[in-house]
DNA sequence: TATGCAATTTACGTTAACGTAAACCTGAAC
DNA sequence: GTTCAGGTTTACGTTAACGTAAATTGCATA
Protein backbone atom coordinates (compact mmCIF):
# COMPACT_ATOMS: atom_id res chain seq x y z
CA UNK A 1 0.00 0.00 0.00
CA UNK A 2 3.00 2.31 -0.05
CA UNK A 3 3.22 4.71 -2.77
CA UNK A 4 5.54 3.68 -5.32
CA UNK A 5 6.66 7.55 -4.85
CA UNK A 6 5.33 8.80 -1.97
CA UNK A 7 6.96 11.97 -0.15
CA UNK A 8 10.25 12.95 0.12
CA UNK A 9 11.80 12.53 3.27
CA UNK A 10 15.18 13.45 4.39
CA UNK A 11 17.42 12.77 6.93
CA UNK A 12 18.84 14.85 10.25
CA UNK A 13 22.35 15.30 8.50
CA UNK A 14 20.63 16.37 5.35
CA UNK A 15 18.07 18.59 7.12
CA UNK A 16 21.02 20.09 9.01
CA UNK A 17 23.11 21.07 5.63
CA UNK A 18 19.87 22.63 3.99
CA UNK A 19 19.36 24.90 6.94
CA UNK A 20 22.55 25.45 8.76
CA UNK A 21 22.20 24.18 12.02
CA UNK A 22 23.56 20.70 13.64
CA UNK A 23 21.70 17.82 14.22
CA UNK A 24 21.81 18.41 17.85
CA UNK A 25 19.60 21.51 17.45
CA UNK A 26 17.29 19.67 15.36
CA UNK A 27 16.97 16.74 17.94
CA UNK A 28 16.83 19.11 20.59
CA UNK A 29 13.59 20.63 19.50
CA UNK A 30 11.86 17.25 18.83
CA UNK A 31 13.01 16.83 22.37
CA UNK A 32 10.69 20.09 23.15
CA UNK A 33 7.86 18.59 21.22
CA UNK A 34 8.32 21.05 17.95
CA UNK A 35 8.77 18.08 15.68
CA UNK A 36 7.97 14.39 15.88
CA UNK A 37 9.52 12.95 12.86
CA UNK A 38 9.17 8.72 12.29
CA UNK A 39 11.49 6.27 12.49
CA UNK A 40 13.22 3.34 10.54
CA UNK A 41 13.97 1.81 13.41
CA UNK A 42 16.52 3.94 15.43
CA UNK A 43 17.05 6.49 12.90
CA UNK A 44 14.60 9.16 11.92
CA UNK A 45 12.67 10.34 9.28
CA UNK A 46 11.86 13.51 8.59
CA UNK A 47 9.02 14.50 5.86
CA UNK A 48 7.42 17.61 4.27
CA UNK A 49 5.37 18.70 7.37
CA UNK A 50 8.78 18.67 9.87
CA UNK A 51 10.97 20.51 7.27
CA UNK A 52 8.13 22.88 7.09
CA UNK A 53 8.11 23.08 10.66
CA UNK A 54 11.91 23.51 11.38
CA UNK A 55 11.29 26.55 8.52
CA UNK A 56 8.93 27.76 11.06
CA UNK A 57 11.28 27.23 13.93
CA UNK A 58 13.97 29.13 12.42
CA UNK A 59 11.70 32.23 11.52
CA UNK A 60 10.60 32.79 14.84
CA UNK A 61 13.91 32.37 16.32
CA UNK A 62 15.14 34.58 13.86
CA UNK A 63 12.30 37.34 15.61
CA UNK A 64 13.81 36.42 18.67
CA UNK A 65 10.65 34.20 19.89
CA UNK A 66 11.47 31.62 22.35
CA UNK A 67 11.44 27.86 21.52
CA UNK A 68 8.10 27.52 23.60
CA UNK A 69 6.63 31.07 21.94
CA UNK A 70 7.10 28.67 18.59
CA UNK A 71 5.75 25.41 20.16
CA UNK A 72 2.65 27.80 21.21
CA UNK A 73 2.03 28.77 17.89
CA UNK A 74 2.00 25.41 16.30
CA UNK A 75 -0.59 24.10 18.83
CA UNK A 76 -2.14 27.58 17.68
CA UNK A 77 -2.47 26.40 14.02
CA UNK A 78 -2.97 22.61 14.73
CA UNK A 79 -5.73 22.84 17.06
CA UNK A 80 -8.98 22.53 15.28
CA UNK A 81 -11.51 23.96 18.25
CA UNK A 82 -14.31 22.25 18.41
CA UNK A 83 -16.34 24.82 20.77
CA UNK A 84 -16.74 28.35 20.33
CA UNK A 85 -14.84 29.54 23.57
CA UNK A 86 -12.23 27.64 22.09
CA UNK A 87 -12.32 29.46 18.85
CA UNK A 88 -12.60 33.01 20.93
CA UNK A 89 -9.49 32.08 22.77
CA UNK A 90 -7.58 31.35 19.37
CA UNK A 91 -8.63 34.89 18.21
CA UNK A 92 -7.64 36.14 20.88
CA UNK A 93 -4.03 34.47 21.03
CA UNK A 94 -3.75 35.67 17.44
CA UNK A 95 -4.24 39.36 18.12
CA UNK A 96 -1.84 39.34 20.60
CA UNK A 97 0.85 37.61 18.14
CA UNK A 98 -0.37 40.41 15.90
CA UNK A 99 0.57 42.60 18.39
CA UNK A 100 3.85 41.69 18.73
CA UNK A 101 4.79 41.61 15.27
CA UNK A 102 3.24 45.43 14.94
CA UNK A 103 5.86 46.29 17.62
CA UNK A 104 8.31 44.75 15.92
CA UNK A 105 7.55 46.40 12.14
CA UNK A 106 7.66 49.52 13.94
CA UNK A 107 11.16 48.90 15.71
CA UNK A 108 12.17 47.99 12.29
CA UNK A 109 11.61 51.06 10.74
CA UNK A 110 13.26 53.58 13.49
CA UNK A 111 16.27 51.23 13.92
CA UNK A 112 16.47 51.53 9.74
CA UNK A 113 16.22 55.12 9.77
CA UNK A 114 18.92 55.31 12.05
CA UNK A 115 21.31 53.16 9.96
CA UNK A 116 20.05 55.47 7.27
CA UNK A 117 21.64 58.59 9.62
CA UNK A 118 24.77 56.69 10.18
CA UNK A 119 24.93 55.75 6.61
CA UNK A 120 24.18 59.31 5.32
CA UNK A 121 26.81 61.05 7.93
CA UNK A 122 29.63 58.00 6.59
CA UNK A 123 28.89 58.91 2.95
CA UNK A 124 29.13 62.35 3.53
CA UNK A 125 32.59 62.48 5.34
CA UNK A 126 33.70 60.05 2.68
CA UNK A 127 33.34 62.57 -0.11
CA UNK A 128 34.80 65.39 2.61
CA UNK A 129 37.72 63.34 2.66
CA UNK A 130 37.82 62.63 -0.84
CA UNK A 131 37.66 66.45 -1.47
CA UNK A 132 40.94 66.39 0.42
CA UNK A 133 39.88 68.46 3.53
CA UNK A 134 41.67 69.25 6.55
CA UNK A 135 39.68 72.01 8.35
CA UNK B 1 27.64 77.12 36.41
CA UNK B 2 25.27 74.39 36.53
CA UNK B 3 21.60 75.41 35.02
CA UNK B 4 19.47 76.50 37.27
CA UNK B 5 17.01 74.19 34.96
CA UNK B 6 19.07 72.49 33.22
CA UNK B 7 18.12 68.70 32.28
CA UNK B 8 15.70 66.49 33.74
CA UNK B 9 17.33 63.38 35.36
CA UNK B 10 15.67 60.02 36.68
CA UNK B 11 16.86 57.40 39.35
CA UNK B 12 16.74 54.06 38.82
CA UNK B 13 13.93 53.58 40.45
CA UNK B 14 11.66 56.09 37.96
CA UNK B 15 13.27 54.40 34.78
CA UNK B 16 12.76 50.75 35.99
CA UNK B 17 9.12 52.06 36.31
CA UNK B 18 8.90 53.67 33.26
CA UNK B 19 10.09 50.85 30.95
CA UNK B 20 8.44 47.77 33.32
CA UNK B 21 12.07 46.62 34.09
CA UNK B 22 13.85 45.55 36.82
CA UNK B 23 16.69 48.14 38.39
CA UNK B 24 18.71 44.78 38.60
CA UNK B 25 17.98 44.84 34.40
CA UNK B 26 19.46 48.52 33.97
CA UNK B 27 22.97 47.76 36.49
CA UNK B 28 23.37 44.92 34.26
CA UNK B 29 23.40 46.96 31.73
CA UNK B 30 25.78 49.56 32.72
CA UNK B 31 28.27 46.23 34.16
CA UNK B 32 27.98 45.24 30.25
CA UNK B 33 28.95 48.92 28.98
CA UNK B 34 25.71 49.84 27.67
CA UNK B 35 24.93 52.61 29.71
CA UNK B 36 27.26 54.94 31.94
CA UNK B 37 24.91 56.98 34.27
CA UNK B 38 26.53 60.08 36.34
CA UNK B 39 26.38 59.79 40.19
CA UNK B 40 26.03 61.65 43.27
CA UNK B 41 27.90 59.65 45.69
CA UNK B 42 27.20 56.62 45.41
CA UNK B 43 23.51 57.02 43.61
CA UNK B 44 23.25 56.69 39.82
CA UNK B 45 21.69 59.69 38.16
CA UNK B 46 20.51 59.51 34.69
CA UNK B 47 20.24 61.87 31.82
CA UNK B 48 18.01 62.18 28.78
CA UNK B 49 20.93 60.00 26.66
CA UNK B 50 21.21 57.48 29.06
CA UNK B 51 17.16 56.94 28.76
CA UNK B 52 17.01 56.86 25.09
CA UNK B 53 19.89 54.52 25.27
CA UNK B 54 17.94 52.41 27.54
CA UNK B 55 15.03 52.65 24.89
CA UNK B 56 17.11 51.45 22.05
CA UNK B 57 18.53 48.76 24.22
CA UNK B 58 14.60 47.62 24.85
CA UNK B 59 13.89 47.68 21.52
CA UNK B 60 16.99 45.80 20.24
CA UNK B 61 16.21 43.33 22.67
CA UNK B 62 12.26 42.73 21.44
CA UNK B 63 14.20 42.71 17.90
CA UNK B 64 15.94 39.00 19.15
CA UNK B 65 18.93 41.46 19.60
CA UNK B 66 21.70 40.26 21.94
CA UNK B 67 23.65 43.30 24.64
CA UNK B 68 26.44 42.68 22.84
CA UNK B 69 24.59 43.23 19.21
CA UNK B 70 23.26 46.66 20.61
CA UNK B 71 26.34 47.59 22.17
CA UNK B 72 27.83 47.27 18.85
CA UNK B 73 24.92 49.61 17.14
CA UNK B 74 25.69 51.87 20.17
CA UNK B 75 29.59 51.91 19.06
CA UNK B 76 28.65 52.25 15.63
CA UNK B 77 26.55 55.11 16.50
CA UNK B 78 28.79 56.79 18.98
CA UNK B 79 31.76 56.37 16.87
CA UNK B 80 33.74 59.28 14.76
CA UNK B 81 35.56 57.74 12.42
CA UNK B 82 38.78 59.47 11.39
CA UNK B 83 40.00 57.72 8.33
CA UNK B 84 38.17 55.97 5.74
CA UNK B 85 39.05 52.48 6.24
CA UNK B 86 36.93 53.00 9.47
CA UNK B 87 34.16 54.80 7.24
CA UNK B 88 34.10 52.32 5.01
CA UNK B 89 34.11 49.39 7.53
CA UNK B 90 31.43 51.37 9.00
CA UNK B 91 29.21 51.05 5.74
CA UNK B 92 29.75 47.52 5.54
CA UNK B 93 28.20 47.18 9.40
CA UNK B 94 25.32 48.92 8.50
CA UNK B 95 24.68 46.89 5.01
CA UNK B 96 24.89 43.91 7.94
CA UNK B 97 22.21 45.17 10.04
CA UNK B 98 20.00 46.17 7.21
CA UNK B 99 20.49 42.74 5.70
CA UNK B 100 19.37 41.33 9.30
CA UNK B 101 16.41 43.92 9.56
CA UNK B 102 15.18 43.14 6.00
CA UNK B 103 14.85 39.64 6.68
CA UNK B 104 13.04 39.97 10.10
CA UNK B 105 10.41 42.15 7.31
CA UNK B 106 9.98 39.08 5.52
CA UNK B 107 9.62 37.02 8.93
CA UNK B 108 7.09 39.02 10.08
CA UNK B 109 4.77 39.59 6.61
CA UNK B 110 5.32 35.84 6.24
CA UNK B 111 4.18 35.00 9.60
CA UNK B 112 1.34 37.61 9.82
CA UNK B 113 -0.32 35.65 6.42
CA UNK B 114 -0.31 32.62 8.73
CA UNK B 115 -2.28 34.63 11.63
CA UNK B 116 -4.65 35.48 8.81
CA UNK B 117 -5.12 31.79 7.65
CA UNK B 118 -5.54 31.28 11.01
CA UNK B 119 -7.96 33.69 11.84
CA UNK B 120 -9.61 33.09 8.66
CA UNK B 121 -10.42 29.68 9.77
CA UNK B 122 -11.76 30.52 13.24
CA UNK B 123 -14.62 33.09 11.75
CA UNK B 124 -15.62 30.64 9.40
CA UNK B 125 -16.02 27.88 11.99
CA UNK B 126 -17.45 30.34 14.25
CA UNK B 127 -20.28 31.33 11.77
CA UNK B 128 -20.85 27.74 11.08
CA UNK B 129 -21.73 27.05 14.75
CA UNK B 130 -23.84 30.18 14.88
CA UNK B 131 -25.64 28.72 11.86
CA UNK B 132 -26.58 25.77 14.12
CA UNK B 133 -24.95 23.42 12.24
CA UNK B 134 -24.15 19.75 13.38
CA UNK B 135 -23.12 17.93 9.99
C1' DT C 1 17.42 58.10 68.08
C1' DA C 2 14.99 54.76 65.74
C1' DT C 3 12.66 53.38 61.76
C1' DG C 4 11.92 52.87 57.16
C1' DC C 5 12.67 53.38 52.29
C1' DA C 6 15.55 53.43 48.24
C1' DA C 7 19.76 52.64 46.63
C1' DT C 8 24.34 50.14 46.58
C1' DT C 9 27.82 46.08 46.07
C1' DT C 10 28.90 41.17 46.10
C1' DA C 11 27.98 36.80 44.97
C1' DC C 12 25.72 32.77 44.01
C1' DG C 13 21.48 30.66 41.53
C1' DT C 14 18.67 29.90 37.33
C1' DT C 15 16.70 29.18 32.65
C1' DA C 16 17.06 28.54 27.67
C1' DA C 17 19.31 26.68 23.91
C1' DC C 18 22.23 24.37 22.59
C1' DG C 19 27.78 22.32 22.48
C1' DT C 20 30.61 18.53 23.33
C1' DA C 21 32.26 14.15 24.64
C1' DA C 22 31.65 9.13 25.28
C1' DA C 23 30.14 4.85 23.92
C1' DC C 24 27.39 2.39 20.88
C1' DC C 25 25.03 0.55 16.44
C1' DT C 26 24.79 -0.26 11.38
C1' DG C 27 24.75 -0.61 6.50
C1' DA C 28 27.82 0.09 2.54
C1' DA C 29 32.48 -0.12 0.59
C1' DC C 30 36.91 -2.03 0.33
C1' DG D 1 36.29 -8.97 8.20
C1' DT D 2 37.15 -4.36 8.97
C1' DT D 3 36.83 0.23 8.24
C1' DC D 4 34.11 4.20 8.18
C1' DA D 5 30.59 7.69 7.63
C1' DG D 6 26.43 8.78 9.63
C1' DG D 7 23.17 7.99 13.11
C1' DT D 8 21.76 7.00 18.19
C1' DT D 9 21.38 7.86 23.43
C1' DT D 10 23.15 9.73 27.79
C1' DA D 11 25.01 13.08 30.28
C1' DC D 12 27.54 16.81 31.66
C1' DG D 13 29.34 21.68 30.21
C1' DT D 14 28.44 26.49 28.66
C1' DT D 15 26.77 31.22 27.67
C1' DA D 16 23.55 35.05 28.11
C1' DA D 17 20.59 37.62 30.80
C1' DC D 18 19.11 38.33 34.38
C1' DG D 19 16.87 36.76 39.60
C1' DT D 20 17.58 36.69 44.33
C1' DA D 21 19.53 37.09 48.75
C1' DA D 22 22.64 39.35 52.16
C1' DA D 23 24.83 42.98 54.12
C1' DT D 24 25.59 47.96 53.96
C1' DT D 25 24.62 52.96 53.32
C1' DG D 26 22.32 57.50 53.28
C1' DC D 27 18.43 60.35 53.83
C1' DA D 28 14.02 61.61 55.68
C1' DT D 29 10.56 61.35 58.95
C1' DA D 30 8.29 60.11 63.29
Amino acid sequence: MSNPQSEPTYTIGELAREFAITPRSIRFYEEQGLISPARTGQNRIYCNKDRVRLKLILRGKRLGFSLAEVKNLFELYDTNPDSAVQLETMLQLTEQKRAVLTQQLEDITMLMQELDDVEARCQEELSELKRGNIA
